[in-house]
Order: structure tokens, then sequence, then C-alpha cells
DNA sequence: CTGAAAGCGCTAACAC
DNA sequence: GTGTTAGCGCTTTCAG
């Protein structure tokens, strides 16, 4: 019979630090937010006030009154938290440098319940959104859009009056790896699918295809990993005891290793007898032996200019890019010659 | 010169629903809380109202009204988010289907922003805090039950009359690994320090004590990395050059895997000449090879167990037990023999 | 410089 | 059943 006990503290408002001070509310209510000239003697009695009661502002209170939360909503896949940790530490990081809280919104794969996600964000009243979620639709973006909140996405390319973007050019990045093996005769390269990152996947592909076609080669071999398997590993162990290409590019780490680990099943030598590269390197691709060539991108970072975009959509900055291009540099690891 | 759209758009409240289904907002409030009875017909004409405005309650608002926000804040360490996606997912699951919403809040390692973060979590008035931080010192606990809000602990054996804990007994579960291995004669058994989790790095120490002292033997082998290196596995690699072990305990699954590393750099067999164990098991201890013995915690369970103990606290309800000890399970992987 | 008072959008008695 | 009204805690004109 153990309930908890119930939070019956007297509650301390401004109201009480106003009386405490012998002031009124609106003076308090300056000193908090240090605006308006005080009386130095009386924002002294206040601040003592503030302290012996150890009052605190209420936010929500606040928010009403000013019809802003100073909260951004975060939207992610489920899945990603393994790979994405430090983009939302310089999500955070910068929040907080500008006194925003974040609040976390989870989509999960398949199940459409995007707007319902979009209803809670909504009546939260965040002040803006940051969407890190590749597997938006158009038409997501579009109902998005329609409620005007400023809006900034995180790996993915769009912007629009009322949302900027900060990305990676992975088709770039993948055109340029692609076109250097090309020109070294290597054009066995395969791309597996990523099914939890299928617009992004679809750049490394667009880069690829690039490069075919500069060499008036044609491109088409994405691994699709058939809906049956619920792990890619099982199905790539079974893929590579009977087919082997020169280069294989995945998105995320763990497909990587996944190769890695199917090649080694069938006695398939990397990076001798096939090379591997993985697009977006995470800390796992350098832990595991060999260590996996990648694109080191710069994860922290995107996370807190996402953020410092954000702050300055809600303070009415100018933005001389709405969309930005983060750098990324190719590291060359043990898995490629 | 692209500074972005504001947001003026005619701001729909519960005046304009009333209004617009010719009502008071009193039975608007009524029919989107559907409290009361009200009669069927006025409430389908308010509900198209709503449908037709678009209009979705304030939380702020309600926030303010009842003096609750329906949220709650959540306390991680920075560095945590690659092994705790699992966590945070179980966590989200369960808030989604209580309505809660919930804030992200960083706590760094070795910066004592404790009070910083516990200002935000009070002024945002969230309706409790989940606590996912194994270095809290017994001082921030202390400050954190004098406010007085629902917490719960996760990964950390704590209760209050107003806190709860989801925790896994490393104790126990080392114990019982170690002392098998004393059984059997084993008895050169390191365990590598985890800065970060120093606590929970505590409870496999004592586990492994325990069972060294039932065995009339002592236990000191603490593996401690020097502060200077940043990464510990450059200092495993050294330690590993001229130290050898029987067995090697970890904590954490980047731990491990560098230990791992470490080994094959010196050409230590794995288990042949050394075997190792990762306590808290990952994907990662299962992506490496050989593959990493450890014991399977679940993650998602205790995340979403976490959430559900605070939504009864939060309700008042009964809590016939408020230390939960979840269950593991010992995986022997290819590190071990 | 400081106080009084009108909201911000919603809920919850209390009337009718 | 439904409307009226008094807050919730804070900000912000507008006076003084």
């Amino acid at each position: 019979m153990a309930t908890v006990a119930k939070n019956d503290k007297k509650r301390i408002t401004i109201y009480s630090v106003a009386h405490e001070a012998g002031v009124s509310l609106a003076t308090v209510s300056r000193v908090i937010n240090d605006s308006d000239v005080v009386k130095e003697e009386t924002k002294k009695r206040v601040q003592e006030a503030i302290i012996k009661l150890g009052y605190r502002p209420n936010a929500i209170a606040q928010g009403l009154a000013l019809k802003k939360t100073t909260s951004i909503a975060l939207i992610v896949p489920d899945s990603s938290f393994n790979y994405i940790g430090k983009v939302i530490n310089g999500l955070l990081d910068v929040a907080k440098i500008y006194k925003y809280s974040v609040t976390l919104h989870t989509s999960t794969e398949g199940i459409n319940e995007m707007s319902e996600i979009v209803d809670n964000v909504i009546k939260s009243h965040a002040d803006g959104i940051i969407l890190y979620n590749d597997s938006f639709s158009p038409q997501d973006i579009e109902t998005l859009n329609e409620f005007n909140v400023p809006m900034v996405y995180l790996d993915n390319c769009y912007s629009s009056d009322i949302a900027c973007s900060v990305y990676i050019d992975y088709k770039q990045a993948v055109y340029e790896v692609v076109k250097k093996y090309l020109d070294n005769g290597i054009d066995d390269i395969v791309i597996i699918e990523d099914r939890k990152n299928p617009i992004n996947i679809e750049e490394v592909v667009k880069g690829t295809k690039k490069a075919f076609e500069e060499k008036g080669k044609q491109f088409d071999a994405l691994i699709r990993i058939p809906s049956e398997y619920h792990s890619s590993y099982n199905y790539l162990v079974e893929y590579f005891s009977t087919h082997k290409h020169q280069l294989v590019l995945t998105y995320r780490d763990s497909q990587a290793i996944a190769v890695l680990n199917a090649c080694s099943e069938n006695n398939v030598k990397i990076p001798d007898e096939m090379e591997l590269i993985c697009v977006r390197g995470s800390r796992y691709t350098d832990m595991v032996r060999p260590q996996i060539s990648s694109f080191e991108v710069p994860g922290y970072d995107s996370g807190s200019l996402a953020m410092r975009i954000m702050t300055k959509m809600l303070n009415n900055e100018d933005i001389p890019q709405k969309e930005l291009k983060l750098n990324y540099v190719y590291k060359k690891k043990g898995s490629t010659k």
C-alpha cells in the first residue's frame, strides 16, 4: 500500500515574492526578466526575496502570457538513437545555451502515425520543430508546413518560407568515391538497401548513377533486402555465399558491419577480394576489424548547427542560406585497398 | 535577406470553437475532455466546429489551469545515446500511450551542472522526472528530492517517499558468473574501469568481490584508465601488450570492443588465451567477431517499465514495490570458452 | 521608477 | 445539459 506522497508543498509564486519584498508583482516580473530599469535597491530586495523563498518562475505561465514556450520539438525515428547520439548532443548543447528545452518525439518505421505526432507537437505549442527523419513523405512535409511553425530539417535538403535544412550531400560524396573506382576500372559496385533510410540511400544511388553515366555506363545494382528478412545480416550471409562484387556500399554502420560479418562467414576476404565502404561512418565502424572506410560526417556539428538556425528563425534573424550543406571527409580505413 | 515568415495566422482558441458551434466555452471544454454528459447533438455540433476550424487545445493553457503539464523530464548523460537507445524507445512508447510528452535533458560528465538541470526541470513544471544517470551523487539526489516531484531512477537502485527505481542487479549478475569461473579454478580476473558509469562499475566490482570472498580470496584488480588517456582503447593496447589475464570484465559495449581490439593488436587470442565478458550487452557486442559474451539486459523493458511506474505515481496508484529489479540473461558467445 | 489591471487559453465549481 | 465566472502564474501596457 505504498502510494506516493503528494505534492502539497506551498506554491510559491510571483505573488509570494512580491509580498515578501514589499513590491508589486509587476516589479518582480521586471527583475526576473531584467527588463526596464528597476531601482538597484528594490531590485536587490526582490532578488533576496527570490532566493529566500526559492522562487522559480513557472515556465508554463510564462508560456501562456508570452504566447511562446521556449521549447522546440525534436522528431526522430525510434530506431535512430544508436547512430545519431552525437546529433542529439549537438542539438541539446545549443538549446541549453539559448534556454530552449527540447521535447522528444519518435516516429515508428512503417506505422503512419505522422498525424499523431503532428497533433502532439502542435498541441504542445513548441516554438519550432526539428525533424530528423529521412522517411517523411512530401505530403507529411506539406502537412507540417501548414502549421506555420518554424522547422529545420536535418539530414534532408529542403526549405521553404518557414523551413531550413542542414544536410550532408551524400550524393556528391558517393559520386566522388565511385568515380575514383570507375577511373580505376572497378565497376562491379553494389549498394545495400537500407529500409530505415530510404531517402538517403536514394542519394547514394543517385551519386553512383551519376558517376556511372559519366562513363557511359548504367547502374542498377541496388541489393534489396527481401521483406521477409528481419535482419539484413541473415540475408547478406546468404547473398554473399553466391555473389561477389568488387565494391559494396552501405549507408548505416550496422549494415556495413553486417556485410563484414557475412563475408567473414563466407570466407570472402575484405578488402582483398571485396572492398567495403560505409557512407555514414560512426564510432562502431572504427571499432570493428578491419575498420570500415567511410565518410566522417559531422554529427555533433549538424545537431548544433540545426539548433542554431532554429534560434535564428525564432528571432527573425537574417538567414543568408536556408539549405546548409555540411562538409564530409572520406576516411580510408582497412576495408578498402 | 531571407528572414522567415512570421506566424500570424489567426489564433483559433476554445472561444472560436464555442462561437462557431453556438455554445459556451465551457461546453467545448467538456467535449474535448469528454467529461460530464453533453447532449449528443451539441457534442456533435462542437466536434464539427473543431474539425472545421482545425482547433487543437493549447496544452500550455491546460497546464496552467490544471496545474499539471502532462510532461515528464528525462535526464540522461550526454554520452549515453549510443547504448540506451532502446531504453528511450521504451520510455517514449509508454509515454505516448498515456499522453505524456517527454523533455530531454543531458548532463555532461564531469561538469557539475546538476543544479542547472534541476533548475530547468523545475521551471518547466514537469510532472515527473526520470533519471538515467548513474553518476549522480547522493547529494544531487537529495537536492532533487526536495522539490517533491515524483521520480524514477533508471538503472540505479534507490527509492523514497516520492521516488521509485527500475534497475538491473549487476552485482548479482556478475557474482554468479564470476563464481562459476572461480569454481573452475579461474581467478585471474580483472575489471576495466568505466569512467562514464562509476556506480554500475562499482556494482560489478562488488559482485566480483563477493564471489572472491566466498572463496576466501581477495579481489582488487580494477584496471583504471589513467586520466591522460582520452580513449581507453589506447591505454588497453598498451596494457595488454604486457599483461594477460584469464578473464576480463567490462561494463559497456565499447569498452569490451576496445579490449577485443587491443588483444587482437597484441595477438592475444580470445577466448583461447583470454576470455572476455561485457556486462551490458548491446547490438554491437553481437556484431563484432568473436561475439562478446554478455548479459542481455532488457533495455526497452526497463524504459517502458520506468514510464509505467511514473504514470502510476502520478495517478497516486498503489505501487506494491518501489524498487523493481529486472531480469537479465547471461548469453554465452564466442568471447568465452 | 513602480503599481493596477487586462489578458494569454483553458478548467472547474457554481448557478440556472 | 449548459452558461457564468473565477482563477492558474505571468507579462505588459498604461497611469501615476
